[in-house]
RNA sequence: AGAGGAGUGGCAGAGUGGUCGAUUGCGGCGGUCUUGAAAACCGUUGUACCGCGAGGUACCGGGGGUUCGAAUCCCUCCUCCUCUGCCA
């Protein structure tokens, strides 16, 4: 979340980039943060005032009982059941003031960078670049992925919507091996690029939503474990980030970089189009994610270094992509700047997004309450960014697509070593 | 899952109702000494909020309670350890 005195001392900065996100009402919002944040120290001044003279009558009666001074001592002890109602009064109302105001932080999404462009929805992404040549499929050869899934049977919608339900597809034979190898040669690329390999687990508490933000505005989309207060995770940034809450690192420790392969579980409940069929969108799929937490004055060298590793990927894989920069209105809540890398997939003529890197800035981090020690012994909180490296479902869709000749669908050279076989036949 | 034990500052470990935000040791940082280092010695060393400042308030696993006063007593939840049971 933002902080409050961020808004406070950069107010027209804050009001700009809600405007850019086409929130309702954003000055009112912002202006009620600083109301409520005054209210909040007006109490507190009053009520550590009275503290403060609880406390000084409690160590006089402490000393009286000492010296024997019985009488005095209960004396005394009448003037402080006036001050214990006060301030109790004070604590509620300073509780109430802390809860609203975080609340409403809450639900105020990150400042965009100042690059971001404006816009509505995805229509308005800038794309940057785009890279690699659209595959020409000759006649007969422009099966889209759910075709080819069944013509070569390596994945199964059905028989996943027996065991679970729909969007919960069984990979078999040369298609989970698929998945298996492309999971490995993901981390093993990361690992050359000097992230540490973590397995976090799936499921999180509360906390964790709250601190990288799937809450409390996201939860229709996390699945919930009946009876037991936790959550089953959408990404690895999840568990990842989350490592860090509550931690003060020192200047030294960053760049900090993990790389974790999960599955990921999401309801995306209301998001079911025309469009979406097959691999397209999945209730699990799985996904190798980089994550970073870095000094303020690197994020976005971060940033621009993680997006470029992940074109990388896409480059050795031979899939033909571009990159876009999201605009305000389609940038995830917690983003300040986000890449979306998409990628072409010949067999239903259109762009297919396997990744997005993001920074965020201060936004989890001070959720998260993750600090470190500047150079100058000063707390303060870092900045995390994370990107997908890749999402599994989509790079299969193109692949099989993309690369279907009459004999089969050949695999990209670098998987081989990873498959042990280089046609799907 | 049952029985028992324990959670204190970066770590170790005192503290069982009153000048305790907390003795001490280690580690860290600064200094003295040294050609340099080690040793020794001296000093310093948590976080958050409020206040122009002096300073104040809160925090001893989380939450609640008793009391004028709680690290210390009570309730509750969480976590860890040991034993028993179960199980990849």
């Amino acid at each position: 979340m933002l902080q409050v005195n961020f808004i406070r001392e950069n107010f027209d900065t804050a009001l700009e980039g809600l405007e850019k996100r086409n929130i309702q009402e954003p000055e009112k919002t912002l202006k009620e943060v600083l109301q409520i944040d005054d209210e909040r120290k007006n109490i507190q001044l009053e009520r550590d005032g009275l503290q403060a003279e609880s406390n000084a009558i409690s160590k006089e009666i402490g000393m009286l009982m000492k010296s024997g001074q019985k009488e005095k001592a209960e004396l005394i002890k009448e003037r402080t059941a006036a001050i214990k109602a006060q301030v109790k009064d004070l604590e509620d109302n300073y509780n109430k003031a802390e809860l609203a105001l975080t609340q409403l932080l809450y639900a105020i999404p990150n400042i965009p960078h100042f690059t971001v462009p404006s816009g509505r929805s995805a229509e308005d992404n800038e794309i940057m670049e785009e890279v690699g040549k659209l595959p020409s499929l000759s006649e007969g050869q422009g099966l889209p992925h759910w075709e080819l899934i069944k013509k070569y049977d390596i994945i199964d919608f059905e028989l996943g919507a027996k065991i679970a339900g729909a969007g919960f597809p069984v990979y078999k034979g040369k298609g989970a091996r698929l998945q298996r190898a492309l999971v490995n040669y993901f981390l093993d690329q990361a690992l050359e690029m000097g992230y540490q390999e973590v397995q976090p687990p799936v499921l999180v508490n509360e906390a964790s939503g709250y601190g990288t933000g799937q809450l409390p505005d996201k939860e229709g989309q996390m699945y919930e474990c009946k009876g037991e207060n936790l959550y089953l995770i959408p990404t690895a940034e999840v568990p990842i980030t989350n490592m860090y809450r509550d931690e003060i690192l020192q200047a030294r420790e960053l760049p900090i970089k993990n790389v974790g392969y999960t599955p990921c579980f999401r309801r995306e409940a209301g998001n079911w189009g025309a469009h979406v069929r097959g691999l397209n969108r999945l209730h699990q799929f799985d996904k190798v994610e980089i994550v970073q937490i870095t000094h303020p004055d690197h994020s976005y060298d971060t940033l621009e270094e993680m997006k470029n590793y992940v074109k990388g990927l896409l480059d050795k894989l031979e899939l033909p992509y571009r990159v876009l920069k999201l605009c305000g209105g389609d940038m995830g809540f917690t983003s300040a700047l986000t890449y979306d890398l998409e990628v072409y997939a010949a067999g239903q003529a259109r762009w297919l997004e396997v990744s997005s890197v993001s920074n965020f800035e201060t936004y989890q981090a001070n959720r998260l309450k993750l600090r470190f020690k500047g150079e100058d012994k000063k707390t303060v909180l870092a900045h995390t960014l994370n990107g997908s490296a890749l999402a599994l479902p989509r790079i299969v869709a193109a692949i099989l697509e993309n690369r279907q000749e009459s004999k089969g669908i050949r695999m990209p050279e670098v998987l081989v070593p990873y498959l042990g076989f280089e046609w799907i036949d």
